[in-house]
RNA sequence: GUGGGCGUAGUGUAGUGGUUAACACGUCAGGUUGUGGCCCUGAAGAUCGAGGGUUCGAGUCCCUCCGUCCACCCCA
């Protein structure tokens, strides 16, 4: 709290407190089992990695690699930078231990911390967490299909509705050399129109002109070239191939509609072809829950041999803040067993053998704290969202057995004989 | 990097120049002899983000910094 003496977290970091974590849990749960379902396994890579692999595979132009990144020399004077994004890392893992040899496509999920070094807002953080999927090794566009579907299935088994999805093509690496051209000359023309920010975009990313959210420039990206009337005819029978899978998705998943938007781009320099993009309806701007896209030139790029890739990247927190706003999912931490209320010393060591064995025998078993009243303890086992209380005092010892108290169920109190074996069965007759 | 809003106990708030900064929730303790939830009582807990200035007097006004939130930029 104070400025000096006390530390806080850094800016833009977050803690994930014990009442976040069930929800995390269960959103963490859900990206497993549904990466699971379509055959993805898990791949972990470092926190960080040597600096050039983003400055090469993201792109030295973009804005995450000219102002976003962690990057600091270590004592060996190697230029190292925390990871800003998964894809980079996994395709330097597919070449490094030659995972071309394993069968194609090669199929991974992560989901893990990512660092960016942005100003932060709502659903913007320096540290952030993602699940991920790519699938390398296949060019077909079933495979595109395939990773928009795992988006789908995630988000649905998450109880969220009302995301739209929006997809576009942007072309191969030679033609869209020349659609950028084609868009840039088209916009000098209203160039004494456009607001500053754009003007200055011009030059540097004109793609993103299509995206701006000045209204001016919005009213000209509708006609402005579309990177679709681009495409050469391998990229444009990919393209119509992937609208007919997404076509012939629409009776697995009722609800499932998706919208072409020629202004959809991205500001990662390896993607081609298909990019996509999952955000819900509801006001904001940093909405965006998924973004995607193939790949085909990164791992190239990243000095292997030429090997297509597609995948995408989903926000974890944005995904929480969505859940949360929809309350499109309910959990509950599992409660406790049984909490132990023991009064005087001899039950209180008593207490501590007899939760151990209970453990043994599979139940959560949890002290009430030492050397305090009855009273506090049986509230302290109130509050801990325990089934029962396991009630050891001198007066039980001496009778040799333990009272058990149910404290959600209602019920009586009884009196059983002081063993683990008697009291678990006492609380739990199936065990 | 740019712009705007906001910074009072753990949390949420009240207090808009004048005595020991208030309330709720939470925490801790108690309310007959060893038994939770509801209720009641009490206690602890804030140098009012930090530093400077104006004033007889500042949580309240001004400046700077820091933090935070929101938007731009960008992105998940």
């Amino acid at each position: 709290m104070a400025e000096q003496g006390n530390f806080r977290a850094p800016r833009g970091v977050a803690d994930i407190l014990p009442g976040d974590q069930t929800l995390w849990n269960a959103v963490r749960a859900t990206a497993v089992q549904t990466a699971r379902q379509f055959g993805y396994q898990q791949i972990d890579t470092p926190i960080f990695e040597h600096t050039g692999l983003f400055r090469r595979g993201v792109g030295d132009e973009t804005d995450i690699v000219q102002k976003e990144m962690y990057s600091f020399d270590d004592l060996g004077g190697e230029s190292l930078t925390l990871r800003p994004e998964g894809t980079a890392p996994v395709c330097r893992a597919y070449i490094e231990h030659g995972m071309h040899n394993l069968p194609q496509p090669v199929r991974v999920y992560y989901v893990a911390p990512m660092f960016r070094y942005d100003r932060p807002q709502a659903g913007r953080y320096r540290q952030h967490h993602q699940f991920g999927c790519e699938a390398i090794g296949d060019p077909s566009p079933v495979i595109d299909a395939e990773i928009i579907e795992i988006g789908l299935r995630y988000i649905t088994a998450l109880g969220l509705s009302d995301v739209s999805v929006r997809i576009n093509s942007i072309g191969d690496a030679g033609s869209r050399g020349g659609y950028a051209d084609e868009l840039r000359n088209y916009f000098d023309r209203y160039s004494s129109d456009l607001p500053k920010v754009d003007r200055d975009r011009l030059e540097r990313a004109p793609l993103r002109l299509l995206d701006s959210k000045e209204p001016v420039t919005q009213k000209l990206s509708a006609d402005a070239p579309k990177s679709l009337d681009y495409l050469s005819d391998e990229a444009r029978a990919h393209w119509e191939s992937l609208l007919a899978l997404l076509d012939g998705l629409k009776t697995a998943y009722p609800n499932f509609s998706y919208r072409i938007d020629h202004t959809l781009v991205r500001g990662l320099d390896y993607y081609n072809r298909t990019v996509f993009e999952f955000e819900p309806a509801n006001e904001g701007s940093q909405t965006s829950l998924f973004g995607g896209g193939r790949y085909d030139p990164l791992i190239g790029i990243l000095g292997g041999d030429q090997t297509p890739g597609v995948g995408f990247g989903s926000g974890i927190e944005r995904i929480i803040l969505e859940i949360q706003r929809q309350k499109s999912l309910k959990v509950a931490d599992p409660p406790v067993n049984a909490v132990m209320v023991h009064v005087g010393e001899d039950a209180t060591h008593r207490a501590s053998a007899l939760a151990a064995e209970l453990r043994n025998l599979g139940l959560s078993v949890t002290m009430a704290p030492a050397g305090k009243s009855m009273r506090a303890q049986m509230r302290y086992a109130n509050r801990s969202n325990a089934n029962y209380a396991v009630i050891v005092g001198n007066r039980e010892i001496e009778q040799g057995i333990a009272a058990v108290k149910p404290l959600q169920f209602g019920g009586d109190q009884l009196s059983v004989s002081l063993d683990a074996d008697t009291i678990a069965k006492s609380l739990y007759p199936d065990l």
